[in-house]
DNA sequence: CCAAACTGTGATAGCGCTAACAGGTGTGGT
DNA sequence: ACCACACCTGTTAGCGCTATCACAGTTTGG
């Protein structure tokens, strides 16, 4: 920065000041800098700027997994909203397991991030104080926990999943079964199971069908294999609710492969809307949730928040709602 | 640092040692360093200590979108492989667009990365230039590029395409089409449909059935979207032989839709054995890659950098091959 | 027994940038 | 003519760490 406050024959500070946008500079004398940094290639250094500065320029996203289109979404969708005020997007992958969540917050607080974002699925009470003790702003997306950090952008898995099992309940089915996750506590999915089985007994139906089949995530293979299982221990079933849609397809495959009529033997339906659940035959019935809507409003949150700090305020708790509808498709 | 220096009487020097593994102090003020540094919660800042060991601890991937379960794998497979380093991954999606790639490109480099990774698909001049100039090591991932910027960790998407389609030929078929992408200058997607023509020419057989649908990432959506076109313009079209796995998905439920026998009247097939490509019904021929062995084989290769860096070596230009093999299954 | 080597710790001086204030110049109002 | 004020630029002093050298205390070896 030195060479190039030389070159232009001002002072450094001038130099960082031509860089920044809000900064009081000279039309000319900006000009004339910013022609000797695109000469000399000269790039910024953050780190060293983020340590004069105080502001590190990072933003903390958790998710459980990237290979899910869903949280990709979410993810791409903040990245992109926080890019337009020059943030960048940390990204630390939790396996759906708390304990390793843990440990990224850790790692993660090292850099001095401006916000973080969790998705939720239960955190340890090392978490949580943690992240208190930081005094890091923070958002869980993608449920409405029941004992909020600070800011939630999502909506009731718990209500959402309630939604779906009622519609199939109006639309005749009686024997269900739903197919989620073991070791489930304070998940998403355990209350979208949770949603389902308030359903069937605000109904007098029968609840007990429930496979807690394999950790989450269930994937699409697993799908395949907890049919024959659901079949076998409750050959009544007319309907299997999945925890979520690469699951729902799994069963779907599966019936195909068995030839089992869906939906004129089972019905299948699951969670999320994912591409595939409009695009398989038969489309998939499923709940609907705008994943993008969660990571550009948790983006325009953050920067919500981040206005709030330049007036010297701590913005109040906002809990922004995200609609989750069910779409009754061809498989049920 | 300093208050916890104090409070275990020693100097903030010796708290920087303790908190690091390499440095040379004694086990008993390591303990008492650590005791103190967990009684009041501190957390080091890494913005500091990157700024004064210019060792920033991050590795910049870009990758054309998240949204991808290969990419999503080979991104994980990095992050966890890197984390046992202590180094931490930055992520950029560019779009499918090298504009792009380009604009990330420089804000990354503010970061001091120890390391970048591309995904190929064509770099701009002012990438390349940009890069050399940083003289960040730099691996190329999922192609063998003609002109390598430095290292290289993947395969020839043509020869993996070529090898497919011939074996194609091998069963028999003669009349193929080719779904592909538009605007695929450099690509590995153009990689792809010239290895299928080669294999076609080779075979005496007609080449000249390409459909370059849109722009990169072709959908599932637009595989449905793709199909009526083809049956269209060519409807003597035996086999269809699509740029990746989601849009051959797409084809073949729009041929269920339409009561094409798949492979009975229509054969399909795809590129990058995704999940669904083995549960889909029937499942779909294609090319498998191990997404996360080049995940993982990149980050053991950056790791080789790095510690040659320690001995003061350049490391030599590496290309590490990755297997892609082609799979035969229902649809074909 | 003493020089040489090693071990553990401290003091000093930055890393590359920016916050905060100081000051110089020009403008307009009175 | 003077003051008040806006506008632009420079100076100083760090941000929170670590590289590097210095040095005391201890061990080693001939």
């Amino acid at each position: 920065m030195s060479d190039v406050a030389r070159i232009a024959g001002v002072s450094p500070m001038t130099v960082s000041r031509a860089l920044r946008n809000n900064a009081p500079v000279s039309r000319e004398t900006r000009e004339r800098v910013l022609k000797v940094v695109r000469q000399l290639g000269y790039v910024p250094d953050q780190l060293a700027s983020g340590l004069a500065s105080q502001r590190s320029g990072f933003v903390t996203v958790m998710v459980p997994s990237l290979n899910n289109p869903h949280f990709a979404e979410t993810v791409g969708a903040l990245t992109d909203l926080l890019a337009t005020a020059g943030l960048q997007v940390l990204i630390g992958h939790t396996e759906y397991q708390p304990e390793r969540e843990e440990q990224l917050i850790v790692t993660m607080l090292r850099r001095r991030p401006e916000a973080i974002v969790l998705t939720y699925d239960g955190h340890t009470r090392a978490t949580r104080s943690m992240i208190e003790a930081s005094g890091v702003p923070v958002v869980e997306i993608w449920e409405t926990p029941r004992r909020p950090l600070e800011h939630v952008v999502g909506f009731s898995n718990r209500d959402a999943a309630r939604s779906l099992a009622e519609k199939l309940i109006d639309a005749g089915f009686r024997q269900f079964a739903f197919l989620g996750e073991s070791d489930d506590k304070d998940t998403r999915g355990a209350a979208r199971r949770a949603g389902v089985l308030a359903a069937l007994r605000a109904a007098g139906l029968p609840d007990h069908r429930v496979l807690a089949f394999a950790p989450p995530p269930i994937t699409m293979q697993q799908g395949t294999r907890a049919l024959p299982e659901i079949l076998e221990r409750w050959p009544e079933t007319e309907v299997v609710i999945c925890v979520s849609d690469p699951c729902a397809f799994g069963v779907l495959t599966e019936c195909q492969r068995r030839k089992i009529a869906v939906p004129g033997k089972l019905a299948v339906a699951g969670f999320g809307d994912f591409e595939i659940s409009g695009i398989s035959v038969p489309a998939i019935t499923t709940v609907a949730v705008d994943a993008q809507a969660i990571g550009r409003k948790a983006g325009e949150l953050i920067l919500d928040i981040r206005a709030a700090e330049m007036r010297g305020v701590r913005l109040d708790r906002q809990s922004i709602p995200i609609h989750a509808v069910p779409v009754l498709r061809e498989s049920t």
